[in-house]
DNA sequence: ATTTTTTATACTGTATACAAAATGCTTGCA
DNA sequence: TGCAAGCATTTTGTATACAGTATAAAAAAT
């Protein structure tokens, strides 16, 4: 079963040799479905209907949704079984200000641990983000600028602080993505970039708070509208 | 909550109202077993062997291990299953740094926004633990230690931030559930509360901030030699 | 007509059974 | 004696089956 499985995905073998556990596998996939809003908020996860849908049998599907249920991209409720949890606005600026701490907390220790390469590396992602800031293509914009955050807190070299970040961002992903901003407010957003990398090369670690927290203030008034 | 009472008159879960499910239950068992030190770091678990400890099968105990995992509090090795995490010096630090962060965050946002009640609340707790460390109840005074450190960033009222707060926490505890500090190291570490507490009823976001921050750097020495 | 009770259906929660992978041990051979 | 290969045991990974519970619909009574 699980070989014909394999079969059916067929574009999933390349990387993961299929090494991965199948529980694991499903844990990535249906948090992509989650945060790409292909499960909707306070949608309930009917498990033989979902199981069917992706091939599996209900064990491996359960044990992935107990997994987003600590995640926080589900909610568990008792003999009713899973559903995408939904975020109320102030949920989501409560998290953006967590958000916005850790990523200061990290920007003032990247400025003192991170390796000259690791800042290149940095720039060279915010230089492709301007490109698809002046070509216009959001989505890649998009993508780039989340590596971008990643990256910064990657390079404080804390893996915890990662690991919180990363899962407060999986959740404000979703919002995020649907929030289309204006010309405007964009061009802004993209010069805020410029200053925090330009911090971060100067190793000002003060600077680099400062700008960041505007900058994630901002992002706040951004989304707001859409939450 | 619930399943406390269960539990004093029968083992068994089933006749009652288990409002809680079998997985629930087993989480929170395992997470004070691991806390506890009942299952040791790098220790591997059996699951059928477990599972038979605990009287129930393999299948919620997988489940309630998947949620551990999620937590951080296990590791899934593929095909090889779960072991209890092992935390390095460095992770443990890194834990703490975030941990001070976060409750630097919560102590401003706190005395913005807490109740009257909410700080007279963690006075009389401040109060019972001083009481505690008089009587040289250790045991006893960790645990209101660690109440009120729950409860100035519940103060705060922001979910999430009690969430990744509780997170780190749970895997620090363990640590410093072990770690017992000499009787000048311990008198301090009282004395900072007592600022901590003085400075909350004062609404001082800064000195509650700057205290909270030499309190917790002060508690990574005291227990750095016993990681 | 409305409310209550009953019944049917569908879904979750748990257990068990089966398959695949890994580890350890024994045996054979150099 | 040392090493390797193969077999057996153990353990995980997955599927399926069964039991319990909630929901919804239909029927009966007020």
């Amino acid at each position: 079963m699980a070989s014909e499985m394999v079969e059916a995905n067929g574009r999933r073998t390349v990387a993961t040799i299929s090494r991965q556990s199948l529980h694991g596998e499903i844990v990535t996939r249906l948090r992509d479905m989650i945060i790409e809003g292909d499960l909707q908020p306070g949608e309930r996860i009917y498990e033989t209907q979902l199981g069917e849908e992706l091939g599996v049998s209900r064990t491996p599907l359960r044990e992935a949704l107990k997994f987003l249920a600590s995640e926080g991209l589900v909610e568990l409720v008792p003999s009713r079984g899973a559903v995408v949890k939904r975020f109320s606005a102030k949920d989501v600026e409560d998290m953006l200000i967590v958000l916005r701490s850790l990523e200061m907390l990290a920007g003032r220790i990247a400025c003192a641990v991170a390796s000259d390469e690791g800042i290149a590396r940095l720039r060279s992602l915010h230089d492709a983000m301007v490109k698809h800031y002046k070509a216009a293509e959001r989505l890649e914009y998009y993508k780039v600028n989340q590596q971008i955050h990643t990256g910064i807190v990657a390079l404080a070299n804390n893996a915890p602080l990662a690991e919180v970040h990363g899962l407060l961002q999986s959740r404000v992903k979703r919002i995020r993505f649907i929030g289309h901003e204006g010309a405007e407010r964009w061009a802004g957003a993209v010069a805020e970039h410029e200053r925090i990398i330009a911090a971060l090369e100067a190793r000002d670690a003060e600077t680099l708070a400062r700008e960041l927290d505007t900058h994630l203030a901002n992002g706040w008034e951004r989304v707001k509208s859409v939450v």
